[in-house]
Parts: structure tokens; sequence; C-alpha cells
DNA sequence: TTGTAGGCGTTATCAT
DNA sequence: ATGATAACGCCTACAA
């Protein structure tokens, strides 16, 4: 028999077995009941209904034992049985209650992606691309959002507690760092994006930005620029801190100095206010390197349209990201790319991992610079 | 005492109760074990380990139920019990195992959000706003990617199935319909945004697309429009087709012809090639509608760049979704805006009604039209 | 108000 | 290879 959850049209099935044991005539009754739902739902309609492991075992005439271990992978089954509840089971609708199975397994399949700001193009991107890697790995993904910093925040994050998530993917946001520990020693696996935290247990993945904020230097330098600027925000991120020290760093080796800006959030308004402040200065820059596409994008609207400036003729701009709108031909911009592919696929190869095998912590990949219009010399080294 | 699911280290705990009730001696070897693995880990580090109401009833000298009582909100206990109830798990670490109480209530607390293409600057932001709402109103969301038309986006849907989601919010895709039904008979709430699906049974919130389209027209005639055009996706979405209906309706009425054009994706490059198509025909239009803030930004850069047009004073032109590029000043677009949080309200506020009251099954919201540089008089009505 | 008992759907264990 | 049985952690009558 099928279960019905709801509470108004049926008895529920557990107060009906009770009944049975009682009397023959109240199961009449209770069965009566359900007929009449049938009726009005019309043919196996029934509200909330699913389809248990033994409904299928007393179909296909075997014990619940040889249903569950014929939806378990590596469980010995006679191919004979097999094929008899998988018929059972097709002609029933049944599907295995992950519910219960997280509940007796030390996994339950969940992996919460921890992300503030969705909608900015880059994190709308690393989600894509995660859930759908994670879907092929046969895992399902919880989204939990930490854009307000109450304490929803904190609430959300420990749901995945309480779902029992197998891990967390950490792409943004400030989760308490407490909260982070909780996770991991609840025995949650976690994966840190971009976020250099100090905690030991995570797996991390970094991008090598010092590297590229060197190859920014040298980009500019060979388009013979001289007055080098970088336009940051005042979220202060690790790796938004890294490009900047890295840029300046580079810089000095050149004898260049870096007019340093930081403004607001790392968003395209922050750009646009930074452009006034850079140009309307006694030593307006010829090169910007901007933290984030969106940031340059807003510089390069400012530095065109309040300032008249001519790009890449008069100002050369670089930014980091390369999301979809830095080739889109009004902005045209030579930017660092995210190795998104790379950032999802090893994040769940690890997650895949047995937890013994602790050799690797942290990953540093390589963010190659796409070469569209916003700088002057196309091909830096011929 | 603590539960451990790791099965390296530990012996397990229903192991450990069984041997308890057999033999004293293999009781103190087994916590000999577990005295073991807290050195090695350090103190209260257990691999895995949760706290079950159980241990939380013995520490505070209650039973069982008085600590699922004290957390469940209708129930009654005296102030005394869950005080002390409190302070037990408190400090035990004590949190709801929700898989635990799904299996036994009707509702998970988990909602289903069912999008492809996710990192469109239109869908990442109705996804947070969704996420966050549904964290407000105590919920979790769980992700579907359907970006590819694999059987994994059916798997995926079936997994929310699987862990009898209360609901699903569908923003896009084509999940088959059969599989729908299937959420729908499985007694799943479901929430249907833009997608004008003839099925009974779900929510569906669209918007006055045809209103809108309707304003389009009249704008571009008092900005002197004469020769109109509509750039469409090949797509055919219900609300996408609406729109083009809309647009030609309402230039009908004004004796005016459009030149309807549908070219690949609702994206950027397909905005791109429809200009190269309308502005190299022999009457290029001086007024697009076009049916995407992303296809107008693709139509505007390829009016500009390859025809050398201005705008407004040569081509007017506006979008729809109000996105945040839009804003930005190499577009400053003339667009109708999505009203994400009605959107979003309503659809939170409706999955928390009681499914009997059956009144409402659609909504009809309105888009209002923002004006910005994109069309040429700024004041239409005075 | 409180405790007891039984059941939710699954998997792991142990005999056979 | 298969079946009985005992957990898993929780909720909810029911009786006290």
């Amino acid at each position: 028999m099928c279960k019905s959850f709801t509470r108004r049209v049926f008895l529920s099935s557990g107060l009906l077995r009770s009944f049975n044991k009682i009397s023959g005539l109240v199961v009449a009754v209770a069965r009566k009941r359900v007929q009449d739902a049938v009726n009005n739902y019309g043919f196996m309609q029934l509200n909330k209904s699913f389809v248990s492991a033994d409904d299928v075992a007393k179909r296909a005439g075997v014990s619940r034992s040889a249903v569950s271990r014929t939806f378990t992978p590596g469980a010995s089954v006679s191919e004979e049985t097999r094929q008899r509840v998988m018929e059972a089971a097709q002609a029933l609708g049944y599907h295995v209650n992950q519910l219960a199975r997280g509940l007796m397994r030390s996994e339950s399949g969940i992996v919460c992606l921890v992300v503030s700001e969705l909608d900015t193009p880059y994190r709308a991107r690393l989600v894509r691309a995660l859930t759908h890697e994670l879907q092929k790995a046969g895992k399902i993904s919880m989204l939990i959002n930490t854009d307000r910093s109450d304490r929803s925040v904190d609430a959300a994050l420990r749901q995945t507690l309480n779902y029992r998530a197998d891990a967390s993917i950490l792409l943004s946001g400030l989760p308490d760092k407490a909260i982070t520990r909780l996770c991991l020693d609840s025995g949650q696996r976690i994966v840190l994006i971009n976020r250099d935290d100090d905690i030991d247990g995570p797996f991390r993945i970094n991008l090598d930005d010092g590297q590229a904020a060197r190859v920014a230097v040298n980009a500019f330098v060979r388009a013979g620029c001289r007055h080098l600027a970088f336009a940051n925000s005042e979220v202060g991120t690790p790796s938004l801190m890294a490009r900047e020290r890295g840029f300046v760093a580079a810089a000095a080796e050149f004898g260049l100095e870096v007019t340093v800006t930081r403004h607001g959030n790392t968003v395209y308004d922050s750009g646009r206010t930074i452009a006034q402040t850079l140009f309307t200065g006694r030593k307006p820059p010829d090169a910007v390197f901007c933290v984030n596409d969106l940031m340059a994008f807003g510089l390069m609207d400012g530095a065109r349209h309040d300032f008249g400036l001519r790009i890449p003729e008069d100002l050369c701009v670089v930014g980091f990201d390369d999301i979809e709108q830095s080739a889109w031909t009004s902005y045209a911009l030579t930017t660092f790319s995210q190795p998104v592919d790379e950032i999802v696929k090893s994040s769940v190869a690890w997650l895949q991992r047995e937890p013994d095998n602790d050799e690797i912590r942290s990953v540093n990949l390589h963010a190659p610079l796409i070469w569209r219009k916003s700088i002057r010399n196309k091909t830096p080294w011929a």
C-alpha cells in the first residue's frame, strides 16, 4: 500500500496499521475512505503519496533487503531478482527516499553552496558550473544566501548542518568563522574558493593573483604607459589585496609608482567614482589595472563620457574575471580569465576523494590574460 | 553519548549498544577506543559526530518526547522543562536532524529551484532574491540546473522528489512535462514564473507583456519614429512571443508595420546579428523593441560600431528586464523593469498558504517602463 | 504536562 | 545470494 502524508483526507497509514491489529471493521472503513479519495482525485492520484521499498518488495515477491541491494551500487544481487525488483519499482514508480537513506548512511548527498551577491556575473557563472558538475557527480546542491549579515545567515548555514550536508563550498560572503569550524567538526568537507582563510582543514582554491598583476604591469609598460594606477574596492578580500600588492611590487621593479585608489564595493559604480578621482587629480594615469571587470567598466565609462578619453589611445585598462560583458564591443576589455572549469573540476574532484588521503590541501590556478582592445600593443611578447 | 558515523576509527554506536547488552567488558574496550580517538583529534573533535535528542534528554533528565516538543513550535511544554532542555541542548550542541524530521512530518522544509542559464543577469537576480526570501521564511533551497538537456536534468528533478521537497519553483528550462506532473502528484506545490504552461495545479506568475508592448509602441510614436522593428530570439517562450504579438498589434493600431526578426538565443550576440540584418536591409528601422536587454545591448553595439548610428538621435531602442547593465552609461537603456520583488514575495507567500484555499491560481504583474536615454522624448505623456 | 510505545523508510549485520 | 532484524533520529498518538 502507498503511504499518504495528507492529514485532512485520509487516516495516516500508521494509524491504519494500528487499527489493523485491533479490528477488521475499522480497516474496512479506512479502506473506503481511501477509495473515496481515489475517486475524487482520479486513478492513482493520491495526494503526496510515495511508494516504499516494502511495497516494491511485496510486488516483486522478495524481501526489503533485496530491494535495498538492487538500488545500492556495490551490493550483490542475482541478476534475476534484480530484474524483478526493477520491474516492480518501475510499475509502482518507486524511488529511494534520500531522507531515510541519509539517516542510515554517513552521506546525505547534499552539498551546500554558500554565496553572497549571487547576481554578480562571475559568481553566477561559478554557481552555474558548480551545480552542473555536482549533478553529474550525483550530488544535489543547497544554496545558502549570505547577503544580509543578519542572523538569518547563520541560521541558514546551520540548516545545512541539520540536513547533514556532506560538504560546503564557500564562494564568498563572510560566514562566521565559528560556524565554519562547526561544519568542519561535524565532518563536513569544506572548499574555500578565493578566500584565503587561515583555518586548517578545508581545501583552498586560489588564483595566482601576484603573477597576474605582474603580467598586467608588463603589458602596460610595453604599451608605453608611464603613470600607473590601481582601482580597488574597500572590501579587502585576500585575493583583491593580493592583486593590489602584486601590482605595486611589479611596478616598483620598473621604477614606476602606482596611484592606488580604493572605493566602496567591487562594482560598476565604484569604478565610475574612481574615474572621477583619478582624472581630476593632478597626475592622471595613462593605465589602470582594475581589480575586477565590473569596476573596469565603470572606470571606462567615466573616462570616456566625463573626460572624453579614448581607450586605448589615451588610456589603457585591464580588468579581472573575464565576465561575459568584457567581450561586448562597447568595452572589449583586456582582462584576466577566471579558470572556472578548473575551479569547478578540482572542487568536485576533491569532494569525491576519500577524506583520509590528506595530501593536497590547496591549489593555485593560473589566470591567463585575454587580449582584447583596451591595451594598445596587442602582442606584448612577439 | 554522541554518535559517530566514521567507520574506520570507531565502532558504530549501534554496534556499541548491542555489545552493551552482552558484555560489560566489551563496552569498556569500546570506550577506550573512543578515548583514543578523542586524544588523536583533540577535545570533543570527534569526526562527523552528532548529538541526538536522546543525549539531550538524558542530560536534562527528561524524556525524548520532551526534547522533541521543545523544538516543535506549537507543542505544549512547561516553561521549566523547556528551560532545562534548551540548556542541555546548548551545552551538547544539539540540532534537530531535519532528515529524520522530514521522514515523519509531511514537510521537509526544502524548496527546489529549477533554473537554466543561471548566469543570465535576470535569472541570477531572481534566484538571489528567491533564496533570500525563502531563508527568511525558514525554508532552504535546492538548486536544480537544467542547462543540458541530457537525462541528467530529469534525474536531478527526480532527486528533489527523493528528498521530499515541499515545493518547486520553475524559473526556466524545459523539464519534461511528465515530470512536472509527477512532482504535482507527489504533493509538491509548484510555482511557474514566466512559463505559461497549460498544466493545471501550479501557481503561475506572468507579466503583462501585451500592455508593455503597447507602451513601447506609444513611446516610439511620440518620439516620431515611423519604421518599427522587433528583435526576438528563436526560443519561442510564451512570454517572448506575447511581447512580439503585442508589439505588432499595437503598431497596427497606428497603421504602422513592424519588421520582425528572430535569431538564435536571447543573448547579446543575437542582437548583434539582428543589427546586421536590420541595417543592411532596404528599409532600416528608426526604432527597435528588443525582447530582452541583452539583445538590446548587442543591437546597440552593432548599430553604433558597424553602422555609425547615434542613439537616440538616429535610432530609438527599448529593452526588457532592466538588468543592472541597462543603467551603465554606455547603454543607458530605456527598458521595462521586471518586478522581481513582487514576483518573489507572491511566490513565497503562495507557498506558505494552506494548500486547501485554491482561490488564486495565477497572477499578472505589471512591468513599468524605466526611462533612460535610448528614446528621444523623455516625457511621452506630459 | 509528561512519559511510553510504535512507526517513518532505509541500510547494515548476521545467519542461512 | 537472500531474508530477518536491529538500528538511524525523530514525531505523535495514547495513557497516565
